[in-house]
RNA sequence: GCCGAUGUAGUUCAGUGGUAGAACACGUUCUUGGUAAGAACGAGGCCGAGAGUUCAAUUCUCUCCAUCGGCUCCA
């Protein structure tokens, strides 16, 4: 049987003890997921579910396993599954919904289910110890904010308790990984209320990581003949109402900044008389247009790309906050492309293939691909809209990328490709993004000159390979444990004199290495070699290098790799030599 | 923003209706050593904030704030 099919048979399950324990719960869905499986209820406001109740109700489904109860499909009309279904609202909601004359429902033993299926045939099919209750939290029906907010019980499921077991260990082995964890350990970055939320302080350690980035991406990118901006942090509120930020954006910005009086008058309550609004960018590309803008464009200048290590704030809801990887003040890799129509498919193609290659640079070989297309609130034609999105499909095909389809999930001015990238616990975050803009090239009255002399429009990409900054960083360290490969290792090499002696010696060889480029540490405290390999270790520093007695009289250094130890004797400049090659 | 849990030293955590402890980190001294923690002593806290109950609240109740796990939303 199928583990699937046994996960979605467990939410029945859940749903048939959960009935059973408190007889008053609507029941919403429950399907299988990864790992696993769910059930939404609505509890009674008096009786809710507390998180030690979930054992209880774990006892139930095993107590109903072991009474091998059947699982009975039935097809019967809607109008009959009204009449089963009365007391349960939200069933009631789906049978309507529901095109087909008949509906399905599973029966097993007294509870009854509306269900396409498929399911198990008996619960002799379920290891009754192979499964967990794991966690209880709020998810809204039909997962829109708009409507009430149910109890979802969520579980895990394997076909042995081995399976199971191998699993919650693999988990907790997964939580050592977490960046925030990570970050504090390592010294990397810093997130305090006091400063503001979402808004992280990069400390000296995480600085170095994100220089190292910074400078590869620099590389990267001046080879791809981008040119490099720089753009202020703030904008006029004019500025905001051309690009369309203003309306279609203004969930995610924060309220104008008052100018026209400084912070004294305002305190003072002294009412402005220059009424002058400011918004914090929470994107770049106004800027962009308007570098566009300073200067007649030629059909021969395009493709002109803009790049920018831009820093952004959005308004992010306090909820959705989450260590480096959703944060409310972030730098992202931007970029503006401007081309003409015809050479957007090959851009397009040309940039899903960078972000790739990029990616693969810092290790990430697995990613998920999405097609986000036109959202509620959005600005341009639908036809716009339609043959934009054709372009990007037609790319993603062209390059055989297997992709999902996001619907609704594009920006107000153009669909997009998205590439995810999951974290230690397996969340997934969008780091590249890049974005089909047939809009503001029309708010800016952005144009180039084609080759009879005629203005026309241009086409806008918008693009951030890695993302940004911050969240890209943080699944960075979660996908190294911290053990960053060494060019990107704040600290790449530490340097241990065995006792007072060697101090000297080991400073010779510090020196070295700092002459050479090499981002190394001297650690002469007073310590035994033992702790200080130790904090090294912590540390995650790629080399270590001890000397002592014997070294000093041969002129060597004796190296330790990262969580592999003792390498040996060998000859300082050889090894610097063969480090530079990483 | 919503549902639930949590909030004690720089960090990770114990603990109690009579205003607090451990380990690591930090400082001083001793020790001088060879591949994941040498020893002693010391400094450190408005027990998240506000209100209530009580003779007395870090502990009980409520509200707020933040964090964590989800949901929704996003780079």
């Amino acid at each position: 049987m199928k583990i699937e099919t046994i996960r979605h048979s467990l939410a029945h399950i859940l749903a048939y003890a959960v009935k059973e324990l408190y007889p008053e719960v609507k029941l919403g869905m429950g399907p299988d997921i990864e790992n696993g499986f769910y059930y939404d209820f609505e509890f009674s406001k008096k009786k809710s579910l507390k998180p030690e109740d979930l054992s209880r109700v774990e006892e139930k489904m095993k107590e109903l396993i072991k009474r091998d109860i059947k699982f009975v499909k039935k097809t019967i009309s809607k109008n009959e599954a009204k009449k089963l279904f009365k007391d349960q609202p939200y069933k009631l909601e789906l049978i309507k919904e529901l095109t087909d004359k008949n509906v399905s429902i599973y029966i097993s033993d007294g509870f009854i289910d509306l269900c396409k299926g498929p399911h198990i045939k008996n619960t002799k099919e379920i290891s009754p110890d192979g499964f967990k209750l794991t966690k209880l939290a709020g998810a809204y029906w039909k997962g829109d904010e708009e409507n009430t907010m149910l109890t979802r019980i969520y579980g895990t499921a394997f076909n042995s308790k081995k399976e199971l077991d191998d699993y919650l260990l693999a988990q907790i082995e997964a939580e050592k990984r977490d960046h925030r964890m990570l970050g504090q350990k390592m010294e990397l970055f810093l997130i305090n209320e006091e400063i503001g939320l979402g808004l992280p302080l990069w400390l000296p350690k995480g600085a170095v990581v994100r220089k190292a980035i910074e400078d590869y991406l620099y590389k990267e990118l001046t080879k791809e003949d981008y040119q490099w901006l720089y753009t202020p942090h703030i904008g006029s509120r004019k500025l905001w109402e051309t690009s369309g930020h203003w309306n279609f954006y203004n969930e995610n910005m924060y309220p104008p900044l008052e100018i026209g009086q400084n912070l004294e008058e305002s305190q003072k309550g002294k009412v402005s008389e220059i009424k002058e609004e400011y918004l914090l960018k929470p994107m770049n590309c106004p800027f962009h247009a308007y570098v566009y803008n300073s200067k007649i464009r030629s059909y021969k200048d395009l493709p002109i790309k803009f790049a920018e290590l831009g820093t952004v704030y959005r308004y992010e809801k306090s909820g959705t906050l989450h260590g480096l990887t959703r944060v409310r003040g972030f730098t992202q890799d931007d970029a503006h492309l401007i081309c003409t129509p015809k050479q957007m498919p090959e851009e397009i193609e040309k940039l899903v293939r960078h972000a790739l290659s990029m990616l693969k640079d810092f290790g990430f070989e697995e990613y998920n691909i999405y097609l986000s297309t036109r959202p509620k609130k959005y600005a341009g034609t639908l036809k716009k809209w339609e043959k934009a999105t054709d372009t990007l499909k037609y790319v993603l095909r062209k390059l055989k990328l297997k992709y999902e389809t996001d619907a609704g999930g594009g920006v107000f001015y153009g669909p997009k490709i998205d590439i995810k990238i999951k974290d230690s616990l397996s969340r997934e975050w969008q780091c590249t993004t890049i974005q089909f803009d047939f809009n503001l090239p029309e708010k800016f009255k952005m144009s180039y000159v084609n080759e009879r002399g005629k203005k026309e429009e241009p086409y806008m990409i918008h693009r951030a390979l890695l993302g940004s900054m911050e969240r890209f960083f943080g699944v960075l360290i979660e996908s190294y444990a911290g053990a960053l490969p060494f060019w990107l290792s704040p600290v790449q090499i530490e340097v241990i004199p065995v006792g007072a002696d060697h101090i000297k010696y080991a400073e010779s060889i510090h020196e070295e290495f700092i002459k050479s480029g090499i981002r190394s540490e001297l650690n002469d405290k007073k310590e035994t070699v033992s702790k200080k390999i130790r904090e090294a270790e912590i540390q995650k520093i790629p080399y270590m290098i001890v000397v002592g007695d014997k070294e000093i009289k041969e002129g060597s250094i004796r190296i330790r790799e990262r969580e592999k130890g003792d390498m040996g004797i060998t000859e300082l400049h050889d090894f610097i030599k063969r480090i530079k090659m990483e």
